[in-house]
DNA sequence: CAATTATCGTTAGCCTCCTAACTGTCTGCC
DNA sequence: GGCAGACAGTTAGGAGGCTAACGATAATTG
């Protein structure tokens, strides 16, 4: 569990009456902005728990994750829709896609290689470049471990219909695209990649 | 930013394509889980980089809000329904209010001592525990920067409506509890605390 | 062609979280 | 009253993030 946050949280009350202190407290998105921190801190435990019984951890396994796509794409394209010839191979693109820095991806790669999940090879063409392969190995993990995963996320989100679950995309990503554009700020560059950020 | 996180989520019909592949997945289950996971990733790094920007972490701020508690209450009950009588004040209070371990709430009050924003004092009664206060620099510090905090959080959400944000609440709500009630897992002890943990 | 600039992967050092084990203090049971 | 156990806070060490800086290599450009 990663975020460090309130175990419980305010009654709408509270909030209401805070707002009397605090005139720019929105006492609704404040509750929507904590449940949704909540929410999605409790998911990813969930899943992260799942992980942990198997001795991988979730920055792990997003690395396995992307390089499965160039095992068996598309039909395994759970990733992103960029790069969609082939799936990432190098830690620069390995690092684009999960979201990290290269020096993180080193250090993923690293302890994946030590536990034998990848394996790095020199790219022929360009010296610089590594290029990272899952073993057997991982592909074997994989097929035993998604299943499980997939079973965990259908039943956590069993308590919502279908109909509910649109609805909540629909609303989780109009977050996503607003936190975005709030991501520069109002006071730095313009704009230049407010969409491609995250 | 804490959850190392894919970067781009997969479109729909690649869900639908990798079912074919894997039975268990449930393709609009993932697609729920994976824009949570986002949306809430998105709006903490909001939350966080505005805090960055004010020199203080996600971890530190919880803290000093429950420790506002203790003066403010409870006009500023920002924070949980337990404890109404005062809010927390002693490391192992904070520590379960901010869903930490005591060892690392040991480590966020070392820093804000540091910095000046806490003070331990030793119980004069029960010599095994501290009390934490917080100092006029912190008093003055929230003053100043929570209103830019729920302006933030208020910009955050100023996408959706009124009704959007109840209906969000109420399905991050079920999330929330199936996530309960899924965390003591369907192999281990029967129940115990299934409410509590979380 | 030479020199600057950009890029790749890595290293080093920091921060924040965790678990496990420790010290000191209180409690409860004979 | 004395001792086993529970409990508060800390310490030690690990994992996984980050930034900044590095050498090696490639690309660009005068």
């Amino acid at each position: 569990m990663p975020l460090l946050l309130l175990k419980d949280l305010p009654r709408y009350e509270c909030l209401i009456e805070s707002a009397k202190e605090f005139p720019d407290l929105d006492p609704s998105a404040a509750e929507a902005y904590l449940h949704l921190l909540r929410a999605g801190d409790d998911a990813f435990g969930v899943s992260e728990r799942n992980l942990d019984e198997h001795g991988i951890s979730h920055g792990r396994f997003c690395v396995l994750m992307l390089l499965w796509r160039s095992v068996h794409s598309p039909a395994a394209d759970l990733l992103g829709s960029k790069h969609c010839a082939g799936g990432p191979r190098t830690p620069a693109e390995l690092a684009e896609g999960a979201n990290v820095t290269r020096a993180t991806m080193t250090g993923l790669i690293d302890t994946l290689e030590r536990d034998g999940f990848v394996k790095r090879e020199p790219d022929p063409v360009d010296r610089r470049m590594m290029s990272v392969r899952l073993t057997a190995n991982a592909e074997q993990f994989l097929k035993d471990f998604l299943p499980g995963h997939f079973r965990t996320t259908a039943k956590l989100m069993s308590t919502l219909s279908e109909a509910e679950r649109k609805t909540l995309v629909r609303l989780l990503t109009k977050i996503s695209t607003q936190a975005a554009a709030m991501f520069g700020g109002p006071a730095t560059e313009p704009a230049a990649q407010t969409v491609s950020v995250v």
